[in-house]
DNA sequence: AGGTTGATGATACGCTCGTATCATCATAAG
DNA sequence: CTTATGATGATACGAGCGTATCATCAACCT
């Protein structure tokens, strides 16, 4: 027998070669041979791994729903004490297209649930489907917390408003991806709804988010 | 010289026919010869008229502006009295597939907004890019009108007010494509934000858009 | 009337795609 | 030292795509 090579290794080397190919040139542009061509290997290495393209494409999706979740959480850390707040606003931020890795996994995401549209494949009813969901009741529970903290309005529904922040950043991404504004001004428009969300009740004079690293003032978006 | 045929009647015949098959089996199916078979003409005869595909999708990208234009006005004309708030219910609740439709248009919408992230060509620079950048001015305009009117709070900026109903709108027609939800739900979670963007006293349940029989002689496909 | 010309049909070309086939090589097992 | 086998390479195949070419037919002008 042969080198005995790690196959995780090579499927993950693969796997990302697609994910390159579909945040730069867009997915319908990850044929086979160009993957191969990404990844450094011959054609027949990728069919080899993948039986079939489609087996290629749902691991890519694993891969990247793997790297969507490594960013959420990072987010999230990085905005210090888990609360309420910073949960919402870590997660929402995250997944907007603001610096270029973000920009990147959006790009990517948004081909895989394109694909979703024209259903060539049944894929997506692994991950694709239920990871909106589990993102929306996320934040449906944070909400209702920061409900009970006094942060949130009582009469705000967590279930309606997590849709639609959810809504709101998924399509605040479509917009900087389709080039109609870029992603500051897509955060200073989702940090304007989230302050308005998340008003502190004691205090009557609009100061609002507190936000760690910036303020949102004035609003410049072009 | 032979019949001399309406060639602006003939290229709208062909291009509503590659808007039909977007809607349905996405615009990665509309292939010149399915646009054909399902205009009920030859290729040739879709060369003929549209020396390219490129030029097929611009016309076909045209008649669905203009679609989608005139649904919107009929959507704001149901809702009666011409107010600021009528406007920015009609216009949004006609853009979100709630019925049939608005489900075609919307369909065919994200197809060809798919397509500019891609850029296989350079379109979507005549109509698609500019469209929502008007809505998004217009939805403002109105919002301003509302705050003279003591309708909206003042503190609310219209620009991003605007701007987000319309991410909105939009992440919301997205999540009912992708079969997350539908149209209905859709439609509470966006009257659910703006009920609380419009709080007047009165506000008792505002009608949803619901255009009436609205008369658009369509041909039924298989 | 008849030839010029606009409208339409049939078919071919070259390309790229996903996939399949055949061959080769290196190495672990006996 | 074989040898069976896992890993890899080269290439072919059939389908579908956009586009191009050649042919045909009907009508208008002179």
């Amino acid at each position: 027998m042969p080198k005995r090579v790690d196959h995780e290794q090579r499927r993950r080397q693969i796997g990302e070669a697609l994910l390159r190919i579909a945040s730069t040139r867009g997915l319908q542009s990850a044929t086979m041979r160009e993957v191969a061509a990404e990844a450094g290997v011959s054609l027949r290495l990728v069919q080899y791994y993948f039986h079939t393209k489609e087996q290629l494409l749902l691991a890519a999706l694993a891969y990247l729903a793997e790297q969507l979740t490594e960013r959420v959480s990072a987010s999230i850390r990085a905005l210090g004490p888990v609360t309420a707040r910073t949960v919402v606003y870590g997660t929402l931020t995250a997944v907007l297209p603001t610096d270029e890795e973000s920009v990147r996994l959006t790009r990517a995401y948004t081909g895989f649930y394109t694909l979703l549209f024209s259903r060539e494949a049944e894929m997506a009813t692994r991950h694709g489907a239920t990871y909106p969901d589990k993102l929306e009741s996320l934040l449906a529970t944070q909400i209702t917390a920061a409900q009970e903290g006094g942060e949130v309005a009582a009469d705000v529904d967590p279930a309606l408003t997590a849709a639609a922040l959810l809504a709101l950043t998924n399509g605040l991404g479509s917009s900087v991806l389709g080039g109609q504004r870029d992603g500051a001004a897509a955060r200073l428009i989702l940090e304007d709804q989230l302050g308005r969300l998340f008003h502190t009740v004691e205090s009557s004079t609009p100061t609002p988010v507190r936000a760690p690293t910036h303020r949102r003032d004035r609003h410049e978006h072009t």
